[in-house]
DNA sequence: CCAATGTACGCAATAAACTTGCGCAATTGG
DNA sequence: CCAATTGCGCAAGTTTATTGCGTACATTGG
């Protein structure tokens, strides 16, 4: 009841790929039948295995977007300022991701804005204006190599389905 | 008949945060018919607009995953050599997105994988291996403050929908 | 100015996918 | 050994996606 098995990690990894798949494609790919998929599909997103789903859309079609990397630093490591940060950091749309990081940085960042006068309008918001920060390095990006959320599969699965 | 207008804007909003919405509501929502929405959407991805429809899964769930920022830094710049680096990334599973940027680093990796060790079984294959990589730095990921790929629509769209 | 063309729409019908009820088999625990 | 639980497949029911068709509107060319 707990747990997961193979056959949701299966379900998974061809979710994670493509979550238009029909479940009797699913089923018909592991082995049972379309409303036993349904089934694990519901308890997974119920248990919050499968916390969203959404449509990847093309940054070179929607516009001019520019993508920077930052890196934050802060002055002190306070839990409270920290927590204060990370909060300011989820709200913001043009934050598309935030990771806390060990070593030099604190924060790392990927920023997505139409213009660099937005940019620079965010680093006031999100820099400038928070006491805790010391300093911030932006790297922009000249070319999205690779893009996406996949997470591997635990390795039992992995060598179950090359095995088949 | 090569653009795309507020009405696709629109839609794509929609669908990059839910793309399991139905074409029933989506119409509701910007005032189409669901065959309207639908053809729409056909169209987009033929496009390329919209490049993937995926599910994002919990990592806290999946098992013990470990997020690391890579800084990777070059020895020189030839067109060549990164070509072939940024295709050895591309075709990494474990790295999960990759930019290329300027600054210090040349590329910035997000990383994921189930241990340290086969995080040091990559870096081997990856970097140490490679001749044209003269450094690189890691960063563990402590938490996932923010994660997602959502960009921000046009600004034309944003004041539209405010507007109403 | 008026036809001809193309494009996108809504409605209605069809097709496909999802969802649910039910009975059965396998496993677990008393 | 039996009752309870769990998960399955099948078949029916429901929702959603897809397609055909006729219409409206804008653009273009005569």
């Amino acid at each position: 009841m707990e747990a997961f098995d193979t056959l949701d990690y299966r379900i998974l990894e061809v979710l994670q790929k493509n979550n238009l798949t029909s479940q009797r494609d699913i089923g018909n790919a592991i082995g049972l039948s379309a409303p036993a998929v349904q089934r694990r599909i519901v308890r997974m997103r119920e248990l919050g295995m499968i916390s969203a789903d959404m449509a990847l859309l093309n940054p070179e079609l929607l516009g001019p977007l520019i993508t920077i990397i930052v890196q934050v630093e802060m002055e002190t490591d306070k839990v409270e300022l920290v927590n204060k940060t990370k909060l300011k950091f989820r709200q913001t749309p043009q934050v598309q991701q935030c990771y806390y990081v060990t070593g030099e940085a604190d924060f790392m960042l990927v920023v997505v804005v139409h213009t660099m006068k937005e940019y620079e309008t965010l680093t006031h918001q999100l820099f400038f204006n928070n006491p805790g920060i010391q300093r911030f390095k932006s790297s922009i990006c000249m070319d999205i190599v690779k893009s996406g959320l996949t997470l591997p599969m635990p390795d039992a699965v992995v060598k179950a389905v090359n095995n088949k």
